[in-house]
DNA sequence: CTCGCTCCCATTGACGCCCATGTGGTCCCA
DNA sequence: TGGGACCACATGGGCGTCAATGGGAGCGAG
């Protein structure tokens, strides 16, 4: 399968270095991604990362937004400006910057999230009720007569 | 018969391993599915397993929303990171990890339950709750005058 | 010269694959 | 119809491999 898939959580070294999950690297691979792209989520307080495409998405999407409009310049800021090149070390791990703590909030682990084309990194306890409030307002739409 | 029908409990060895009842592996094998795929049920404190079209399905549903809405945001947080790829070894056994323990609630024990396309892992108590409940919802539609 | 980042190596623990065992049920045959 | 052999399945454990993690040393920039 080649898409990122599932979450899970990693430690963050004393030298502020975290393991990309084993699956997600070979994810990487097969894609062919070298290079790492990362972004401030637009959503969430989570890093996104992706092959260098991800940002190409999104810079299409902003093609699409009237370039004078707030939405517009507020995505610019979110893509070019909240955006980062990342690199892994050999062991497959990368660097937890000032950057990314910063936005999300993480400190000593990180949850590696999957969004299929792309991941993200959370803090942990920051995903946990992230993902609950979305089940919760999934069941609402669902049920929405209650 | 091609459907996942009826349940069983099976145990959990000290290696964290489980076996799948054997109906249940037969259906898998009439189906052609070798890539599993589980989520974390929307609903219910259980983890629903089947083929990749599982996830095609939901996937697709995610395709109508605009990709940019926290709609889809939070259904894709539902969809993939709560999703998950898993494989059985070669007697027929899964792994039952933190994800799968941490969202049900699982320990020495699995409950598997059949729903026709695809199967579900229940701690075995939380199952004979919420059949029970259903039980008991549905007898009150069926004579609302008591 | 010092700080920080990168690469390299070591350790530990988890997971995969393999083989062994027990038990219940079924079928066959006398 | 009773007994026995066989078989399918759930379960347990050994062992090798790989991933996650931690620390040491080298290199380059400031």
């Amino acid at each position: 399968m080649n898409r990122f898939l599932s979450h899970a959580t990693n430690r963050v070294d004393a030298k502020g270095r975290v393991s990309v999950p084993a699956p997600f690297r070979s994810v990487l691979q097969e894609r062919q991604i070298q290079e790492l792209y990362g972004f401030q989520d637009f959503v969430f307080p989570a890093i996104s990362i992706g092959g260098p495409e991800l940002m190409e998405r999104f810079e299409r999407q902003l093609g699409q937004l009237d370039a004078f409009s707030p939405e517009a310049h507020q995505m610019s800021l979110l893509v070019h400006g909240g955006g980062v090149f990342m690199k892994l070390d050999p062991e497959g791990r990368l660097m937890v910057t000032d950057f990314i703590r910063a936005f999300t909030g993480i400190t000593t682990e990180v949850t590696f999230v999957g969004r299929a084309d792309y991941f993200q990194l959370w803090q942990p306890r920051a995903f946990q009720d992230a993902q609950q409030a979305a089940r919760l307002a999934h069941q609402r739409r669902s049920a929405p007569a209650t």
